[in-house]
DNA sequence: TTGTAAGCGTTATCAT
DNA sequence: ATGATAACGCTTACAA
């Protein structure tokens, strides 16, 4: 018995001297196979290392266990952008422990030029997951029209099972603790682009309770940076310091990038934090607490988001005909830190 | 002609009134066709937006046009990890153009659970890269001693090609700039942990650089970091201070993320950088820049790192038979910030 | 309960 | 230059 050589499962079967049907009986557990053979080809099979041959598996059967990952590269967010990448990971970490493979979508496939649903198609993945997408995106309308189970962490659409950090409790815990915590009344925010549903609900719940709890905030204390990241936040504090007659007390930011580069307008205009404005972001992403003065913000549970997602594909892959809540809602938590001072 | 039809290669001979065969070897730029008929195939191929059906592929040719990905994820690194990430990125970029996909090597395969060289004889994959990989794994000996290609930037073995920056340019550069733009003789290091071939490199030509330029550094001036990240480099350079009878005006920290640390320690201990100690780091992450004070350091291209590991690997596999340089060293740049001031 | 055999969509080897 | 055909390793009726 060679543990070295490559064994296909007509080996197996004529090593057992059974026949290879039955060998793939007990794999998939399909069929009527005696305990006892089930047993003894179960251990051979865990001695002598076997595993089935993926793309004769594949060829046959439908199934491929593999699952497309939607990660739009454009602009600044790819698998640089840490927030993105710890629940891809997370979610990456429980499929593969139930047997799936990720395989990133991308457009060209040999020498072709694809759209997503193509891709999918040839590719015959069992699931889609989109981690980042861009909503305007005709190529992702066309996989949510198709009946390929798909979820998402980023983006909902009517239709799309999604599963997202309660943005209305973050803004509201956030808004509280200003409220009663801080005792600040003149709040500002700095607002991501629209182009990201969860922005745009952050923007929406601002406004929502900044009336509710009557604070002093107009208009003019809200900017939208006008990209995701670092460099959006600093150019948006400097327009809002500059619009504001009044200068706010508490500024909240739409994301821990954009927090950081509002931190860094401050002090480029040397209004001391948390003294003079103090600052909350959302996300909490590894920088926040190293940063100086650390960010106090929303903790998202990226881990939980990731894995949460991979239940939920699961679920729609393996038990299509069940019905289930089309968003799962996970709650966020307020950390405390260095740019806030009661 | 229905578009929308999921067409197999019969398909395509039927229509076009050719043999599966002959469709075969347009596709494959193996054997004799006519240029006339190849035309025909390749134009009607492109119509109907024909892509062969991978695992059949797969399963027929010993070519999978897949590449194994080693991303150990133990510890601190991971997806999560920007420096890595954007060099996988440029990577994934470059092969996918050429028609590769990837899939990150994971020790279970279904529910058996498999050494790394298991893992690629049952995908078959055609090559391996490793991103991060820890050098004691016995599992990458094995794959390096079969004959599947492999690439690395990270870690170098005999045997495995690698692209690595150029570890000695990098620190002597830093060095001179010390000597003759900033104009100071007191140098520190803060290594890394030396299961990482780069730190030890950048460790050792620090050594020698400081002997050869006369520096007035003595082995107090130096702290290995027990980890890789920012809470390493804070804890080191406590160590250093605490150590050092006479404070040096310069500090080399192995990598950004512990130059980082060590600014946040700094900070603490209320040591101003640049005034009372300048610092210099080592990779230009995106960080690095947004920090306060921006961090002088030694800028790794990662693009190129990723890009060039990319054309090492394929010509490794689709010309096995060439011999190419085992070793490519990437030329690394001295970026001045703020943490150091002439 | 187990064995047999026909595909799955390719590639590659022969004939033609 | 093109066509027929046997693998590749597995799944799945169906037969025994």
């Amino acid at each position: 018995m060679n543990l070295n050589k490559k064994r296909t499962i007509y080996d197996i079967a004529k090593e057992l001297k059974l026949a290879p049907g039955t060998i793939s009986k007990v794999l998939n557990k399909t069929g009527n196979v005696s305990e006892s053979t089930r047993e003894r080809v179960l251990s051979y099979i865990k001695k002598v290392g076997y595993v089935p041959t993926s793309s004769a598996r594949m060829l046959k059967s439908k199934r491929t266990y593999t699952i497309g990952v939607v990660f739009t590269e454009e602009s600044e967010i790819g698998l640089e952008h840490s927030f993105f990448s710890s629940i891809l990971q997370a979610f990456k970490s429980y499929v593969e422990n139930e047997g799936y493979e990720l395989s990133f979508i991308v457009r060209k496939l040999g020498k072709n030029h694809l759209s997503y649903y193509q891709w999918c198609m040839n590719k015959r993945v069992d699931g889609v997951y989109i981690v980042v997408g861009d909503i305007n995106d005709q190529g992702l309308h066309e996989i949510l029209d198709s009946k390929i189970p798909a979820v998402s962490t980023d983006m909902f659409l009517p239709g799309l099972h999604t599963v997202v950090s309660d943005n209305e409790q973050g803004i509201r815990i956030s808004l509280e603790y200003v409220k009663n915590v801080l005792k600040k009344k003149h709040v500002a925010m700095i607002g991501g682009p629209v182009t990201s549903k969860a922005f745009v609900e952050r923007l929406i719940h601002f406004r929502k309770y900044v009336e509710k709890y009557q604070f002093e905030t107009t208009e003019e204390d809200i900017v939208l940076s006008e990209s995701f990241g670092f460099t959006g936040g600093l150019n948006a504090v400097r327009k809002l310091l500059n619009q504001t007659a009044k200068r706010p007390e508490v500024i909240l930011a739409a994301s821990d990038d954009i927090a950081l580069g509002v931190l860094k307008g401050l002090r480029d205009l040397e209004i001391k934090v948390p003294e003079e404005i103090q600052v909350i972001g959302f996300d909490d992403i590894a920088f926040a607490k190293h940063f100086t003065p650390a960010l106090t913000t929303i903790a998202q549970n990226r881990h939980l988001l990731g894995e949460t997602a991979a239940k939920m594909l699961i679920q729609l892959m393996e038990h299509p005909e069940q019905q289930i809540d089309e968003v799962i809602t996970l709650p966020v938590q307020l950390i405390e830190r260095e740019t806030t001072k009661k």
